[in-house]
RNA sequence: GGCCCGGUGGUCAAGCGGUUAAGACACCGCCCUUUCACGGCGGUAACACGAGUUCGAUUCUCGUCCGGGUCACCA
């Protein structure tokens, strides 16, 4: 009979602290009844992504519905995948979207907690005293096996048809001796420390997850590694010793850790610690070549958050498309309070979506015009100036020249009750805007084909005679009436449609023979604001250029 | 391949034994209108398939098919 304490000594001599010792450190949290602790787990192997916005969102909404607490920990245990400046961009990520961070890293460098540190690497310790534990109870076992072994027995398997992994008879270590594994050691042999697992295949795990509903799957009886040959724990049992360390209630992942929630109940059940709930949230997918498939951050530069600050959608955007993905009560509840703040919202795991939902363009356009045009032209002006300053520096010192300008364009047809729904993302304020700027305008002088250059050069000549810069919309729209007989055009819809015949055209065309000239576009907001926020010098240059330009063709 | 999860219009989705099977986006038409946009009204379009249970299945059960996930000293 193998002495376990003894193979617990020889495994893990430096570690002197006991589990009771590190449930001292973290006690329970005191907190309102129900109230929910969250987490995100990046591994800093990349920049933020969409996927881990997205996690986080519902996992902040989640605390935030019952007045709980959403922290951030760096999932940092495979040195090998990480990326300088990681920790940093996912952090400030969450940062720029305005997603709080209640506890954990908090920047790059800085983390806050009494639950800390907030960092796999820099909790070896604490994960190898629970390992020892789990020794010395004959729990868990060191395997010698290198990794030309590992291969050498799933190609034996795979050849007898046999399920691949190391369980069971291929589990060659799992009974190995105190003096066997002294030997082995004394040699110079590294080691992992893996989970003696006392499941059965034959057996079923039932759990309630949040999102999906009841799961059934066989119990986990593969002896899977606890502790890598560095020391450092796997994702597996990382997991379960801070999610119980830190309280965490409610663990919301990416439903790809399905499959390995056996192996993460099965430890909580050993270590004696009560699961959290769990809830598997569906990944955003993308169509690629008629397949679904998980959005990549490869593949997708919508993957990247970065990409949609370039592109200029607002953070609120983002973070309301994803909600609109997330929660199918979501959309009717904005609709219902359309200037609450996103974080009022309650949301609900029933309301969730067992199914990936794929990435709609269209909806988030959508979805983006609807967030600007609930802004205000002093938000649009100035949202849209600190884009333009990191995206788009010619934009930039046109719109920053003169704010109060830049205000007055984006406050058109804006600040009313039903404001105009042009602008979904910032990047498309450049061409919404240009004939305001002489250095981005170029004029255009294409009329529709009822119109003749003769009579648009008429009606130019006789509107430039009465036209008054300060003028509300009605009488604006009169003085382009006023100058409709002296060019033969009606002075009234209604008498020109009764008699089209009788006239060379009707107030409508005067109106877009004006607007082109002035914007060089047939379409445009509401051409007397226009006029008013250009003002009369540029205007009347501006009818004069295309009046001229109608007499000499 | 084993094990899981899923399959309602093009997309996101309500509904969960009896419904004319909601709504949103996109698309089309009409109205409003100085153009456009907004707004309003209307339209096209869906329960993967086959058995079973039932008086009755989109809803329950089973099978098939399709899609996704997962089977590492990665997370």
């Amino acid at each position: 009979m193998t002495d376990y304490a003894k193979l617990a000594e020889l495994l893990l001599p430096e570690i002197d602290k006991t589990p009771e010792y590190y449930e001292n450190l973290y006690p329970a949290r005191n907190l309102a009844e129900g109230a929910r602790v969250t987490r995100i787990a990046p591994s800093p192997t990349g920049y933020l992504h969409l996927g881990t916005l997205f996690m986080s969102l519902v996992n902040r909404m989640v605390a935030d519905s019952t007045g709980g607490i959403f922290f951030t920990r760096i999932e940092d245990t495979d040195k090998k995948r990480e990326i300088e400046g990681g920790i940093t961009d996912i952090i400030e990520g969450l940062h720029r979207f305005g997603i709080k961070i209640d506890e954990g890293f908090i920047s790059g460098e800085e983390q806050i907690g009494n639950y800390g540190p907030y960092q796999q690497s820099h909790r070896a310790e604490i994960y190898q005293c629970y390992a020892k534990k789990l020794i010395s109870e004959g729990l868990a076992y060191p395997c010698f096996c290198t990794s030309e072994e590992l291969e050498a027995v799933r190609t034996i398997q795979e050849g007898e048809k046999a399920r691949t992994g190391y369980y069971g008879k291929w589990a060659k270590h799992r009974d190995i001796s105190f003096e066997e594994a002294k030997s082995l050691i004394d040699s110079g042999k590294e080691f992992v420390v893996r989970l003696k697992s006392p499941g059965s295949e034959e057996n079923k795990v039932v759990f309630e997850d949040g999102i999906k509903g009841k799961i059934e799957m066989p119990e986990n009886d593969e002896d899977f590694v606890l502790l890598k040959s560095d020391g450092i724990p796997t994702y597996h049992f990382a997991h379960v010793v801070d999610d119980h360390l830190m309280h965490t209630t409610h663990v919301m992942r990416g439903d790809e850790w399905i499959s390995s929630a056996p192996k993460h109940l099965q430890l909580f059940k050993l270590l004696g610690f009560k699961p959290p709930k769990f809830a598997h949230v569906s990944p955003i997918l993308k169509l690629d070549n008629g397949n679904k498939r998980k959005i990549s951050k490869r593949k997708d530069p919508e993957a990247a958050v970065k990409y949609f600050a370039e592109e200029g959608y607002d953070s609120l955007s983002v973070l309301e498309y994803l909600m609109t993905i997330a929660a199918s009560d979501f959309e009717d509840w904005r609709r219902a309070n359309a200037t609450a703040p996103i974080n009022a919202y309650k949301l609900n795991l029933k309301k969730m979506s067992v199914s990936g939902a794929l990435f709609d363009s269209d909806k988030l356009l959508d979805v983006s015009k609807n967030v600007v045009s609930r802004m205000n032209s002093a938000e649009v002006t100035e949202k849209l100036i600190n884009w333009a300053k990191e995206f788009d520096n010619e934009f930039y010192n046109l719109l920053a020249r003169d704010t109060e300008y830049t205000q007055n364009i984006f406050a058109i047809d804006r600040d009313v009750p039903k404001p105009r729904k042009d602008i979904a993302k910032w990047s498309d304020a450049k061409n919404y805007c240009s004939y305001f700027f002489d250095e981005l305008y170029t004029p255009c002088y294409d009329l529709p084909e009822n119109i003749s250059a003769e009579n648009a050069a008429n009606v130019l000549e006789e509107y430039i005679k009465v036209y008054k810069p300060e003028t509300d919309n009605n009488e604006w729209f009169s003085g382009v009436k006023s100058i409709c007989e002296a060019v033969g055009f009606a002075n009234d819809t209604k008498l020109y449609k009764a008699n089209p015949d009788a006239y060379k055209g009707n107030p409508g065309d005067a109106s877009t023979i004006i607007r082109v000239a002035v914007t060089g576009r047939r379409n445009t907001p509401e051409l007397c604001s226009i006029m008013r926020v250009l003002g009369y010098d540029k205007c009347i240059e501006r009818m004069t250029a295309a009046m001229n330009y109608y007499r000499s063709i």
